[in-house]
RNA sequence: GUGAGUGUGGCCAAGGGGUUUAAGGCGCCAGGUUGUGGCCCUGGAGAUCGAGGGUUCGAAUCCCUCCACUCACCCCA
C-alpha cells in the first residue's frame, strides 16, 4: 500500500477566513453599517446566496463584465440554472417585487450585509467571495432620495473614522437623453479610432460608456475632451442633477464632479457615485451606487424608481488598517476558572455552571495541567479575574478570587462568588 | 484571460551546491521545589526547505514542469 501524503487543503482562491484576530475589524464595521442605517430608518433584509440565472443576466447587462465573464453559475440537480450573487440589488428588488413590499409607505429602505460572488482574477481588495454592506431606497424619485443615499454612504465612512475620502459624482441620464449622448461619444471615438488601445476599440462597440475611464495615458488625453454625459442631459435629468447638487451642497458634502465616472451595471439611470480613498492605488473604490429607475420595471414590476449603494467590507478593513484606526477590542469571558486536584475539578465545573447561569462569561480549565500552567492560560487570555479552588476551599466552602491585573486576591464564600463578581465586573 | 514577482516549522526569517543531523526571533509546551500568571532563566516539541522530475559523488541551494500565493491590467466593492 502506497502511503500518499495527505495534502492539506487550502480554502479555495480567491477567498479568506476571517480569523478571530479579524473579528473586531469586522464586527465594528457590521456596527456601524447597523447604527447608520437605525439613523435613517433603513430595515435589514436578507436574501439567498443565490438565485435564478436570469435575475442577474437581466439586471446587470448581458454585454457586462460580471455577466459575461465573472459569475458563479451552475445547474443544480433539477436542471435549474443557478448563480450565486454577483451583486446586491437585484436580489432586493426581486424581494421587493416578490413580497409585495409597494404596498409599504414608499421610499421603501432596506440594508444588507452579505457575501457576493465573483470569478475573477484575486488581487489585494478583490476576492471571489467578498462581503458588501449596501441599502436602497425603493419607490421614489425625488433627487432628495438620491442625497439621502450618498449622505448616508458619506456618513458611515465618517463614522468609522475614515480621513481622506473623496466623493465622485456623474449624472449619466436616462433612457431619453442616454441614446443621444451615446451617440455623440461614439462619432468622436470612431474619429480617433487610430489611436485607440485593443480595449477600448472592443468597448466602442460593446460598452461605450467605459471607454470613458480607460487608465492609458494615449486613452486618457483622447477622453479628456470627449462629449460630457452631463451636457447630453434632458431637461428632467437636467433637473434631477441640479436638484441633487444642491441638496449635496446643503448637506455640506464635498462632492467632485466626474464626467468619466461610469459604472459596471448597465441599470444605472442619472445619478452614479463613488467614494475612494485619496490615496492612489489599484481597487481602491470603498464604495459606490447611483438610481436605477427602470430597473424593477426590467424585471417585470411596475415603473418604480430607486436608489442604492453597496460599499466591500473588505477594502474598508485595509484602509481602517491603512489609517491604523483604533479598533474597539471585543470583550470575550473575563474570568478563569483553575482547580487543583480531582475533586476541585468537579467543584469548579459546577462553579463555572452556575456563573453562566448568571450571565457572567467563564472559562473553564481542562486537562490536568499545573496551577502555574493554568494561570498562565488566565494571563494569556486576558482574563481579569482568575478563581482558584483546591482542596482547601473544597473543604472550607470557599473560593481564591485573584484580580490579574493588580494580583490581589481574597477568599471568598462559594455562595457570594456571583454577587463579588457580578459587582467588579460591572463598572 | 494577459503580464510580473514570490514560495524555508503556526508567524517573521538566515542560508544562493559539501561540518545544515537547516541558524535566530515570536508563538506554543514544560520546568526554575511544596497550590499562583505577566519579566527573566533553562529545556522541549514542531520543517523530508511549495510539489514532481532532472543535473551532480553530493542540492534548500543549479535546470525543467506543475501548483499556490502576491501584485498589476481588464472590471469592480
Amino acid at each position: 500500500m502506497k502511503q500518499e501524503k495527505a495534502r492539506l487543503y487550502q480554502a479555495p482562491r480567491g477567498t479568506a477566513d476571517i480569523l478571530p484576530e479579524e473579528q473586531a475589524h469586522w464586527r465594528y464595521i457590521e456596527q456601524e453599517a447597523v447604527s447608520i442605517c437605525r439613523l435613517y430608518g433603513y430595515e435589514r433584509i436578507d436574501t439567498p446566496a443565490f438565485e435564478d440565472t436570469r435575475l442577474f443576466s437581466r439586471s446587470i447587462g448581458e454585454e457586462t463584465d460580471i455577466v459575461s465573464k465573472e459569475m458563479y453559475t451552475f445547474s443544480d440537480r433539477g436542471g435549474n440554472q443557478i448563480t450565486l450573487r454577483p451583486e446586491g440589488t437585484a436580489p432586493v428588488c426581486r424581494a421587493y417585487l416578490e413580497h409585495g413590499l409597494k404596498n409599504r409607505p414608499k421610499p421603501v429602505r432596506l440594508y444588507y450585509l452579505a457575501p457576493i460572488f465573483r470569478y475573477e482574477r484575486p488581487q489585494s481588495g478583490r476576492y471571489r467571495q467578498h462581503h458588501q454592506f449596501g441599502y436602497e431606497a425603493i419607490g421614489d424619485g425625488d433627487p432628495a432620495l438620491d442625497a439621502e443615499v450618498i449622505d448616508m454612504a458619506w456618513r458611515f465612512f465618517r463614522s468609522l473614522g475614515l480621513e481622506r475620502l473623496s466623493l465622485q459624482l456623474n449624472s449619466i441620464g436616462c433612457k431619453k437623453c442616454r441614446p443621444g449622448y451615446l451617440i455623440a461619444l461614439k462619432a468622436y471615438y470612431t474619429g480617433h479610432i487610430k489611436n485607440l488601445c485593443p480595449d477600448c476599440d472592443r468597448r466602442l462597440v460593446r460598452n461605450p460608456l467605459r471607454l470613458l475611464d480607460c487608465k492609458r495615458p494615449n486613452c486618457l488625453k483622447i477622453a479628456a475632451s470627449a462629449p460630457k454625459s452631463s451636457e447630453y442631459l434632458c431637461p428632467a435629468c437636467q433637473e434631477h442633477f441640479s436638484q441633487l447638487k444642491r441638496y449635496l451642497a446643503q448637506l455640506e458634502l464635498p462632492f467632485v464632479l466626474n464626467h468619466f465616472l461610469v459604472r459596471g451595471l448597465d441599470y444605472y439611470t442619472r445619478t452614479v457615485f463613488e467614494i475612494q480613498p485619496e490615496a492612489e492605488g489599484a481597487q481602491s473604490t470603498l464604495g459606490g451606487g447611483g438610481r436605477y429607475d427602470d430597473l424593477i420595471a426590467e424585471l417585470g414590476g411596475p415603473p418604480t424608481p430607486a436608489v442604492g449603494f453597496a460599499a466591500g467590507v473588505e477594502r474598508i478593513v485595509v484602509n481602517l488598517k491603512r489609517q491604523d484606526i483604533a479598533i474597539p477590542p471585543l470583550a470575550g469571558p473575563r474570568v478563569f476558572i483553575a482547580y487543583i486536584g480531582d475533586e476541585a475539578r468537579d467543584e469548579a465545573a459546577r462553579l463555572a455552571a452556575g456563573l453562566r447561569q448568571d450571565g457572567i462569561g467563564v472559562i473553564q480549565a481542562v486537562g490536568s495541567k499545573s496551577l502555574k500552567a493554568q494561570l498562565r492560560q488566565a494571563n494569556s487570555l486576558k482574563s481579569r479575574y482568575a478563581v482558584i479552588i483546591g482542596e482547601q476551599e473544597v473543604n472550607t466552602g470557599t473560593v481564591v478570587l485573584r484580580d490579574m491585573a493588580s494580583s490581589e486576591q481574597k477568599i471568598l464564600a462559594v455562595k457570594s462568588l456571583a454577587e463579588e463578581l457580578q459587582a467588579r465586573l460591572c463598572n
